[in-house]
DNA sequence: TCTGGGGTCCTAGGACCC
DNA sequence: TCTGGGGTCCTAGGACCC
């Protein structure tokens, strides 16, 4: 049996914890540079509001309504993020946080010792809430994908109430007949339309054809969809947490950039979140992707990228950082109003398999990388960082609507005044 | 609902080789 | 000069997710 336990609007909920003045009223919150609207708490639902539109069509629509609009708080919702996932996996022993707001959970071996699977998750949201005061729904399934479809009947289907639990050939029948193709997880609208061509509407419709035809049809990613609907694991456990076979890092920026130096201190942030994440997952890459755009919505769009090989697998900081110097100038163009850039380790391998060159000797240098580890996990991300992350910061984006961070800065700690 | 964020995976199709 | 065959590698773009 597997679970999908995850946040009802997470980013909306999270702006809600330290903020109960906003609990009752409509909330959304943007993306980044405060660009679209990427979450929208049940209340604010009611209007329709189009989730990842263009924040600059609702505008009018959400001051009308008195919405209470917030700019992406990602040091809040992180480290809210991690509360909530340490009192999940109290449930469970083999727990996958699959995103910030969502984990599987996989029963392997207890499902005789829990009787009840109503019961164990309301537990689990009765707790979440008790000591967060976020609210979960949790989806019961014996596919992940299952489970996914479960999640989304406990949220989005009446009678349900936050639980819902894929344990019979009747439970699962019933809820995929209540949902659309579209609603399961991995078919999107794209799909959905050409799915819907051929007469194959509801969830459930889906689960009746075949995975081979599926497979010539569009993809093995439907094939697993479809096999996963009818109880038969794809995705199992290991491949749910495998290793991540790309890694990017990139941003639009808040205002236009035209400096050298801005471009290259975003790049080199970039460059370090990078390997940050190649190490987390002892992953070192072959190849560096580097480029730097205008906006997509101007007259002369300009786009330019470089993809630097290494020649021997790095995940150093350092190392890529170089990289980057070396490649910038074929990028940089002067006049050009940069908009966006970003780096992605592309092809990378498990640092259990790294083969040395006899001839080069790799310039890595793992100590140092492990030193700089230590000291940021203990003192903070970013406490110790290349000097060329911080040459010129007029980089950053625009987060308008901030919340403060309530739970990760000093001065940002919520005060409780007594008469 | 053509979409002003960010991240990842898959695939079609071009380039090149024998 | 065009076309037939078959394989690998690479890249851009499509599609999905939150």
């Amino acid at each position: 049996m597997y679970a999908l336990v995850d946040a009802v609007s997470f980013y909306a909920s999270a702006e809600k914890v330290f903020d109960p003045a906003i609990r009752s009223k409509p909330v959304v919150v943007l993306t980044n540079n405060d660009g679209c609207v990427c979450a929208i708490c049940p209340i604010a639902r009611r209007l329709n509001i189009p989730k990842f539109g263009p924040y600059f069509k609702v505008k009018h629509l959400l001051e009308q309504n008195n919405v209470v609009i917030r700019s992406s708080n990602y040091e809040l919702y992180a480290d809210l993020s991690d509360k909530m996932m340490n009192i999940i996996a109290r449930f469970c022993d083999t727990q996958h946080i699959y995103s910030i707001d969502e984990s599987f959970l996989h029963f392997d071996g207890y499902t005789s010792l829990i009787k009840d699977w109503h019961e164990y998750g309301h537990t689990i949201r009765r707790t979440v809430w008790r000591e967060t005061k976020l609210p979960v729904g949790v989806g019961f399934g014996p596919t992940p994908t299952l489970a996914k479809a479960a999640n989304h009947a406990a949220k989005k289907l009446s009678g349900f109430n936050g639980v819902a639990v894929i344990n019979s050939e009747q439970t699962r029948q019933a809820i995929l007949q209540r949902m659309s193709c579209e609603d399961v997880w991995g078919i999107g609208r794209r799909l959905a339309k050409k799915l819907k061509i051929m007469n194959i509407q509801t969830a459930w419709d889906l689960a009746q054809q075949n995975p081979r035809a599926m497979r010539r049809a569009f993809s093995v990613v439907v094939e697993r969809t479809v096999s996963e609907l009818n109880g038969i694991t794809c995705l199992n456990w290991d491949d749910v947490r495998q290793d991540k076979r790309e890694i990017y890092s990139t941003r639009s920026f808040g205002e236009r950039i035209c400096e050298p130096t801005a471009l290259k201190t975003a790049l080199i942030n970039h460059v370090t979140t990078v390997a940050n994440k190649l190490r987390a997952q002892r992953s070192l890459t072959h190849q560096l992707y580097i480029f730097a755009a205008s906006g997509a919505h101007e007259n002369k769009y300009y786009k330019k990228s470089f993809v630097y090989k290494f020649p021997s697998p790095t995940n150093d900081t350092c190392v890529m950082a170089n990289a980057v110097s070396e490649v910038f100038n074929k990028i940089y163009q002067p006049g050009i109003r940069f908009y966006k850039c970003g780096v992605g380790a592309v092809e990378l391998i498990s640092e259990q398999f790294q083969q040395n060159d006899l001839f080069n000797k790799s310039p890595d240098n793992p100590k140092l990388m492990q030193c700089l580890d230590t000291i940021n996990k203990r003192y903070g991300k970013g406490m110790l960082s290349l000097a060329s992350s911080k040459l010129n910061d007029r980089w950053h984006m625009n987060r308008d609507f901030l919340s403060p961070q309530y739970t990760t800065r000093w001065r940002d700690i919520p005060k409780i005044y007594c008469e």
